[in-house]
DNA sequence: ATAAGCCTACCTACATACAGGTAGGTAGTA
DNA sequence: TACTACCTACCTGTATGTAGGTAGGCTTAT
C-alpha cells in the first residue's frame, strides 16, 4: 500500500492532527486549507460539513485502530499492551496530542448524537479488545492480577487518557510515570 | 458565610459550570447573559477580556479547593480521599462536568500561558495535597500500599480526569467503576 | 480519430451567523 | 458628585457554509 495520500485522505490526515492538538471545536478548515495550499471551500467538496470531517476523523481512526489489531493479532500479549502504551507515548510526543476518543470525549456535549454513538463504538470496540489481551495474559501467565478483567480493562481505558491529560498539565514525568505504573499493574497486583 | 452571590460571582460561577461541561473554547458569554438576564456587553464590565474570566474561574475553583482543604483538614485521611472522589462524582452527575484542571487540560494548546500557568501551578497544589494525605494514611496504618506516595498520588491525578472521560463515552458505570477501584489502590496493592 | 458531453477538483465571491470586544450613555445609590 | 451596574448600539474578526464557475481529463458516439 503506497503512503502517497489524495487531497480527501490528506484532509483527514491533517483534520485529526489538528483535532487532537486543540479539540474538535477549536479546529477550524483554515489551517487544513493552509497546509494544503487549497482554498478554505474546497474542503467542503470532500466533506459538506464538520460533522462530515469529525466523522469521518473518528472512522479513519477506526479503521487504524482494526489495523493495529490485525497486526497484533499474533503477537504476545505483552507486546499488544506495550504497543497499545507506545501509541499514547506517539500521541503525547507529536505535539502533545490526545487520543480520538478523548479528544472527543472532552467535547461529548458539544457533539452531535450520531458523533457521540461512533465514539461509544469505538470506546467499545477497544475496551473488547484490550479485554481479550488481559484475558488472554492472564491465561497465558504473562500476566499477573487479582482484580477481574473487567476492572482491569477500565483502569487501562481510564489510566491512558488521564496520563495524557495529566501529562499536559504536569509535564511529561508524571506522563511517563503513569504509563509506567500501568504496565506494572499487570505484572502484580 | 452567605450563600448570596453577587453578579460578578455569579458569572464565575455559571461560567465555570459551561467551561466544566463544554468546555473553555465552546463555552460563550451569551449563554451567562441569558441566564443572568443581562446583555452580554454587561459581562465584559466585570471581566474585560475572555481569558479575564478563565483566569478568574481557575482562581475561583483553587480558591475552593484551598478551603476543601482546609475543611478536611483534621479528618482521617481516608474521609479526604471519599470526600475528593465525593466531589468527582458530583462533577459526573452535574451534567457531565470534568473537573477544572480537566477542561484547561483537555483545551491546553488554546489558553494563554498565563492560564497554562495557573493550572500548572493549580495541579501542584492538587497533587501536593493528595501525596499529603497518602503519606498520612500510609503512617498511620490506614491504608496499605506498596508503590512509592509520588507513584499513588499520580495514579490518582490521572484516574479522577480519566474516570470522567471513560465515563462519557462508556457511561456512568464504568466511571464508578473506575473511582471504586481507584479506593481499593490503597488498600490493597 | 475526434467532437460532445460529463466528471473531478478545484476556484471566486458571497451569505450568514455569531463571537468577543468597545464606546458612550443612563438610572439609581453612596 | 461620583461611582456602580448595568444598557444600547456598533465594530471587527472569523467560522461554516453556499452558489456558481472553470480548467482539464475521461468517456462515449459517430
Amino acid at each position: 500500500m503506497s503512503t502517497v495520500l489524495n487531497t480527501k485522505e490528506r484532509i483527514v490526515e491533517l483534520g485529526r492532527g489538528h483535532m487532537q492538538r486543540i479539540g474538535y471545536h477549536s479546529f477550524n478548515y483554515k489551517q487544513i486549507a493552509l497546509e494544503l495550499n487549497i482554498k478554505n471551500a474546497s474542503i467542503h467538496h470532500y466533506y459538506p460539513s464538520k460533522e462530515d470531517l469529525g466523522m469521518a476523523v473518528i472512522e479513519k481512526d477506526r479503521q487504524d485502530f482494526m489495523q493495529f489489531i490485525q497486526r497484533m493479532k499474533k503477537a504476545p500479549p505483552m507486546d499488544k499492551l506495550d504497543a497499545l502504551i507506545c501509541a499514547y507515548e506517539e500521541y503525547f510526543k507529536n505535539g502533545i496530542k490526545l487520543c480520538v476518543i478523548s479528544t472527543f470525549s472532552a467535547s461529548f456535549n458539544e457533539i452531535t448524537e450520531r458523533m457521540q454513538l461512533a465514539i461509544q463504538q469505538y470506546s467499545e470496540i477497544v475496551a473488547s479488545w484490550l479485554a481479550g489481551a488481559l484475558k488472554e495474559g492472564l491465561e497465558s501467565g504473562d500476566f499477573h492480577f487479582t482484580i477481574s478483567i473487567e476492572e482491569m480493562t477500565n483502569h487501562w481505558m481510564a489510566t491512558l487518557p488521564g496520563a495524557l491529560l495529566v501529562g499536559r498539565s504536569r509535564g511529561k514525568k508524571y506522563f511517563d510515570m503513569a504509563l509506567h505504573s500501568l504496565k506494572k499493574s499487570v505484572q502484580s497486583s
